[in-house]
RNA sequence: GGGACUGUAGCUCAGCUGGUUAGAGUGCCGGUCUGUCACACCGGAGGUCGCGGGUUCGAGCCCCGUCAGUCCCGCCA
């Protein structure tokens, strides 16, 4: 890290080095001007070191300047590493245990008294989001977010690393590329050459690394930007970055095996630990009993079916959901009968902010069961929900639809009032078996789950026409603690069940060949068994780095409206630039 | 598209039931101070209470609208 201008970084700087002349350069962190001597810690992106100005080594006019020198200015320190006196060595500092006693000193770049603070007092808070993201460069200089980024770099270059040993290329896929009518909005870049014609930004490079593997590029690999035009959340950036595999002349189990390689190396980077091979559960099994299809395995609270107890009763709110083909699905959370009515409102609420009715409660005391539905519930229908003393027991009536949503946040709030997360569990699962096609709620129609290069399990091929809503999809995701941390599948190879099944979603023969065509002929021209696997790569280093949001583990993230404050993206452009475009703006009279 | 929360000094926040001149900490400016490390102490400056409208004798506080940020639902093949 020497330059021509430095010698070291401030950081860097040790008790072995005592008696080394050094120069630094770094930003200034905080000073203590005691009159007489002057303190000013240094940082750069090692660490910090304390520069002391002192008559006893530093020239009077140096001395003078650097009580003056602001925050967050630049300067260029001439000094030596000294131990410091055994009485004010600093324990809570890496460089603690030395300074460097100052004989020059340069301003090189003054700062303006900065928007937000870099150093932070004991206890404060953050400055806001807003404000955070505005001057970004600032906030960026936070100790917190060198690290965060330093470590997306490490687990960039392990992937690069581990998947080059294992005989993948690096290849890189058009961002230039052709709009898709499903799945996510596409962004959208005009066409200067051709008039109302648009390139679209890749949401994934699906099509180009299926294309790749026709090619006999047969291990592939890449850490893709994506883009969806989608409403964003805490987790979701409209561009982010994804671990993109593929390989040819494999099956499932060889892409879960690179996956898990890949995994436990990543883990293993950022000093935790993955295990060989994840546990495994079926997507049927996963909505049934944790009512998601990326369980958190870290804690029980498993839900059940609890249809027979209520299915003799008056009870109205069961009676019309059993009516209706609906059932009544619940969970027992041991211990929570102490639950106030307060608390089990607040759980209630969470059930029907996520669409459900309400939640029926059943608490069992040590002699009787109570709750609104009891008095309906024989002697044999308690007896068959087997809850023990102290067990609060909250259901859900009607179709899986409703419940499974309402009752998997249940469950995690339960689970978090419950302290039921055991600190730094990881639990690791592949979810399996998903069903191929799933059926739109309002139009009927058949939608990919997972997309429609997607193969069918070979067993369901022949229900494909006749009952598509049971044929399984050969793909997998990779689930720890309730996140996704990515999925993929084997895809179609066989031209023929590729047009069956874009049939099936009803993208007939002439728009297949419109949208996909380049795909369909590359099929028809030598394709081999291939499939793959993407990772969200910002999720896994926002996991491994510990933080809290995706923003801390992006140089520039968006806001949640998808504006860069920062640059001030997105903005109007010059009408001439418009015209060049053939773009004319709705609503504008500019011609 | 819908819901919730937030917006007061450069920053972090307090501001009671609507009541006189809007506060604190920190930062900033000036001063004292030779071993501090959130240095300490003394003094000072600093406000479009996000913006617009309304109710009221009177609005930081109530109402409507709007902008921005955050979280959630829908959406994200």
């Amino acid at each position: 890290m020497a330059t021509s201008l430095r010698s070291r970084l401030c950081g860097s700087v040790r008790a072995s080095d005592a008696g080394t002349k050094v120069r630094l350069g770094g930003w200034v962190h905080r000073t203590r001007d005691l009159g007489g001597i002057v303190f000013v810690d240094l940082r750069d992106r090692a660490g910090i070191v304390q520069v002391s100005f002192d008559p006893r080594w530093t020239p009077p006019e140096v001395l003078r300047r650097a009580g003056a020198v602001g925050v967050e200015s630049v300067v260029l320190v001439e000094g030596e590493i000294a131990a410091r006196p055994p009485e004010s060595r600093n324990a809570d500092l890496a460089t603690g245990d030395v300074e460097v006693r100052a004989t020059g000193l340069q301003l090189s770049g003054p700062s303006v008294t900065p928007a937000i603070p870099v150093a932070r007092g004991k206890g404060e808070q953050l400055p806001a989001e807003e404000l955070r993201l505005r001057h970004r460069y600032l906030d960026l200089r936070r100790p917190e977010l060198h690290a965060n980024l330093e470590m997306r770099h490490r687990l960039m270059q392990t992937t690069r690393r581990h998947l080059s040993d294992r005989g993948f290329l690096e290849i890189e896929t058009p961002i230039l590329t052709k709009p898709t009518p499903e799945g996510a909005r596409d962004y959208i870049v005009p066409s200067r050459m051709h008039a109302g014609e648009f390139y679209a930004l890749p949401q994934s490079p699906q099509l180009y690394k299926q294309l790749l593997m026709i090619a006999g590029y047969d291990r592939y690999f890449q850490i893709a930007r994506c883009f969806r035009d989608e409403d964003l959340r805490a987790d979701r950036q409209p561009e982010f970055t994804q671990i993109d595999i593929e390989a040819a002349f494999v099956g499932r189990e060889d892409i879960m095996s690179v996956a898990e390689g890949l995994i436990g190396e990543l883990f293993a980077e950022s000093g935790a630990a993955a295990p060989a091979h994840f546990r495994r559960m079926s997507y049927a099994d996963a909505m049934e009993r944790y009512g998601t299809d990326r369980p958190d395995l870290r804690f029980g609270l498993e839900l059940f079916d609890a249809s027979d107890a209520f299915r003799e009763t008056e009870f109205g709110i069961a009676r019309s959901a059993l009516g209706s083909g609906g059932r009544v699905r619940g969970l027992r959370l041991p211990g929570a009968a102490g639950f106030s009515r307060k608390q089990a409102d607040e759980l209630e609420e969470i059930a029907k902010s996520a669409g459900a009715g309400g939640l029926i409660r059943l608490r069992r005391t040590a002699d009787s069961v109570e709750g609104p539905a009891a008095k309906f519930l024989g002697a044999e229908a308690v007896a068959r929900l087997a809850l023990a003393d102290g067990d609060l027991a909250l259901f859900v009536a009607g179709p899986d639809r409703v419940s499974s949503p309402a009752l998997d946040r249940v469950r995690h709030e339960a689970a978090r009032r419950l302290a039921l997360v055991r600190e730094g569990a990881r639990e690791f699962l592949w979810v399996l078996d998903f069903p191929l096609f799933e059926q739109d709620a309002e139009t009927g129609r058949l939608n990919a789950t997972h997309h429609p290069f997607t193969s069918p399990h070979p067993d369901d091929l022949r229900h494909l026409e006749s009952d598509p809503a049971r044929v399984r999809a050969v793909a997998y995701d990779v689930v720890l603690n309730g996140m996704e941390l990515g999925g993929g599948s084997i895809r179609i190879h066989d031209p023929a069940v590729q047009e069956r099944v874009f049939r099936l979603l009803g993208i007939d023969e002439a728009a297949a060949r419109l949208r996909f065509g380049f795909l369909l002929e590359g099929l028809r021209s030598g394709a081999p068994p291939h499939g793959g696997i993407a990772f969200g790569f910002d999720r896994i280093a926002m996991l491994l780095a510990g933080a809290s949001s995706l923003r801390d583990v992006i140089a520039f993230p968006k806001t949640t409206a998808a504006r860069a404050l920062f640059e001030g993206a997105p903005s109007t452009v010059p009408a001439e630039d418009l015209d060049d475009l053939h773009i004319r703006v709705a609503g504008t009279a500019h011609d």
